[in-house]
DNA sequence: CTTGTTGCAACAGTTTCTGTTACATCAAAG
DNA sequence: CTTTGATGTAACAGAAACTGTTGCAACAAG
């Protein structure tokens, strides 16, 4: 398992539950949205309860239960998501302290900080400009 | 070992030859820039391996042998350092194919490929916007 | 009370990365 | 030509993260 598919999971049940809210169904169960992303179900609740606990999906329990958005697809942004399911950086610094006596292990690693702070920075704001509507829109046209 | 800190050991690898080059020292060891690092040197020379392949660095074999800069440090961008160490991209589609049958699943795929697609275009422009001797300058300021 | 669903803990299997050891290869220096 | 000091690389161990799976408690509608 190398690639990290969780934002990709995560979206792909929002865009499943905005369609099935658009033709009139209230909720999906985990198992129905597991059926679409061909996962476990297991999986698909530990995602979508990251998602509620960002306050981006309801859930409903006992029998009949199941999960819905909490707000329209319009307003939901792959960087609210992103966050929800807390992948972690694409780039991390150095696993044990750089050598303070050499110049460049003392102050490297504010130095990469900054430009990785910027990378992600630009990354935020392109995620932040997609929405689950935009995503579902594109999913369709395919 | 969570986080992936090849770009930063390579990035500080580089910088550590630039300061020496600047010094007036033609070639470091690959233990002389792991003891900057603070890691094994077999771990330096996978790192600068990667990075001679990719045209960034010079390397002399033999008895007094040693790694030096290919080119003026001014020149070298995190982009090639990012692209020559062969990091994997911070998303990752479905690990098995989604239900085909289902108009989320069926074109989700090549939705999300196209909003991974333009984050990653504007994290590397992000990246190729910092040099070498960017790093290094912040790295001295500190 | 029954039934169907979520919540969650526990565990296995895979992958990736760092770190380490060992040894072959190589080229400069004497 | 031998010595010496370095790179190149394979092999392996250990840790961490993620997906997937099973099992069971908790819960609420009917």
């Amino acid at each position: 398992m190398a690639a990290n598919s969780r934002l990709t999971i995560a979206t792909h049940a929002l865009a499943w539950l905005a369609l099935a809210q658009r033709r009139g169904l209230e909720v999906l169960t985990s198992e129905q949205v597991a059926a679409s992303v061909h996962t476990n179900p297991v999986i698909i609740r530990r995602s979508l309860g990251d998602l509620r606990r960002a306050g981006l999906v309801e859930v409903r329990r006992g029998a009949g239960a199941g999960w819905s958005l909490a707000r329209e697809p319009e307003g939901i942004t792959l960087l609210e998501v992103y966050d929800a399911v807390g992948a972690q950086p694409p780039f991390g610094l150095h696993h044990t302290e750089p050598n303070p006596e050499c110049p460049v292990g003392h102050g490297i690693r504010p130095a990469l900080s900054g430009v990785y702070g910027r990378v992600e920075q630009v990354m935020r704001r392109e995620l932040a400009d997609t929405s689950i509507a935009d995503v579902l829109r594109e999913t369709l046209a395919n």
